[in-house]
DNA sequence: ACCCTATGTGAATCGCGATTCACATGGACA
DNA sequence: TGTCCATGTGAATCGCGATTCACATAGGGT
């Protein structure tokens, strides 16, 4: 009578688009089943044909544009220099980019206040994004371009770091590629590269 | 009929003592009206003989516990050694060691989801926390200690990356002076002071 | 033609915590 | 003694979004 739902439906795609996109307007606030409902042009009882709740319709969103992220930074990675510590630089540099073209989805992304299921997600998200930086700063440490360290806490602080710095202070000032410098430098230091 | 309550009461202050400890042992979720007036022992209406909603009492229990948390930083950074790395190291370190010890309150104060107008408060502390750490990046900067660099952006940068690194990974793990001695050792590298 | 299922809908209903209400009680004070 | 005000209370009420319901409609297979 309900859930289930093969996986593809136009409707089921369009309420994912819907939501995915009043999300990146306003934050998840914004996005109330009837929101997304009138936005996609169906009665709000047709989410519940599609989704068994809001918030596996809310997880499935979140997971899409986190995948979309991640691929994004994977792929600046192997597009980067040669070094280890070029592609850590170029992976941040990235996530830093993008968060700054779409602040509101960064916000929702990295910091909004949610519902402890999507908030889950969130979790194993950055999960996998510190996981993703603990790899390229072994393989620094592997190659010698830094010190010996603890590389589950370098990872969690770079990606804190970076995230409350992209959604703290400068939310409100400039966001420009000197934010992007600034990022490179911090994690530079950070990571205990070399200077220059 | 209702608010105001000069401010000083002995319910009033019995409130804000169940409201905290509730809180320090299950966030703000498990901290509803009806628990906060049960565990004072009086009737959940009474809370509003002295605020004027919940959301102001969560505010001033907000503020108090943020007030601690900054006096003992202050505390620790005045105790420290003489260099202003010293300071910084010991401020941070501060900040970890007391997080550690009531984890649960610092989830609550760095990122469990709460109502707005808290939320606002968390941002507000957070500032605050950030400009102390600016101040203190700049005197040693002026002394030499460490390079010029964009100290708004790095005290961003460090508060959230050591939030992050407290509430993240390490809230399964343990939380000894170990993890401490890391929080050290990445801010003297974050903030480019000179190896050993 | 007949039924069956997938999809869609407007109008309730539900849950649940915050907030208000109408009514005590007890001490201060004239 | 009588009035007032601060404080306290159990029992509604309120708000508000998520969720369910009873009822179409359409296309497809037999």
């Amino acid at each position: 009578m309900s859930v289930a739902a093969g996986r593809a439906s136009p409707t089921r795609e369009r309420l994912l688009v819907a939501a995915r996109e009043l999300i990146e307007t306003g934050g998840y606030a914004s996005a109330s089943v009837v929101a997304i409902a009138e936005r996609t042009g169906v009665a709000a009882a047709t989410l519940y044909r599609h989704f068994p709740s809001k918030e596996e319709l809310f997880i499935e969103v979140f997971r899409d544009v986190c995948e979309g992220e991640v691929r994004a930074m994977q792929a600046a990675a192997d597009a980067a220099g040669p070094g280890a510590v070029e592609r850590l630089e170029a992976v941040l540099a990235t996530f830093a980019r993008r968060a700054l073209r779409n602040r509101p989805q960064a916000w929702a992304l990295l910091a909004e206040p949610v519902d402890p299921l999507v908030d889950a997600e969130r979790l194993a998200y950055r999960r996998r994004y510190a996981e993703a930086i603990e790899g390229e700063l072994r393989a620094a440490i592997d190659a010698g371009e830094i010190p010996r360290q603890d590389v589950v806490f370098t990872a969690a602080a770079l990606v804190g770091g970076c995230g409350e710095a992209l959604v703290g202070p400068l939310s409100s000032g400039a966001g420009g590629e000197d934010v992007v410098a600034s990022i490179r430098a911090f994690v530079r230091r950070a990571i205990g590269s070399e200077p220059r």
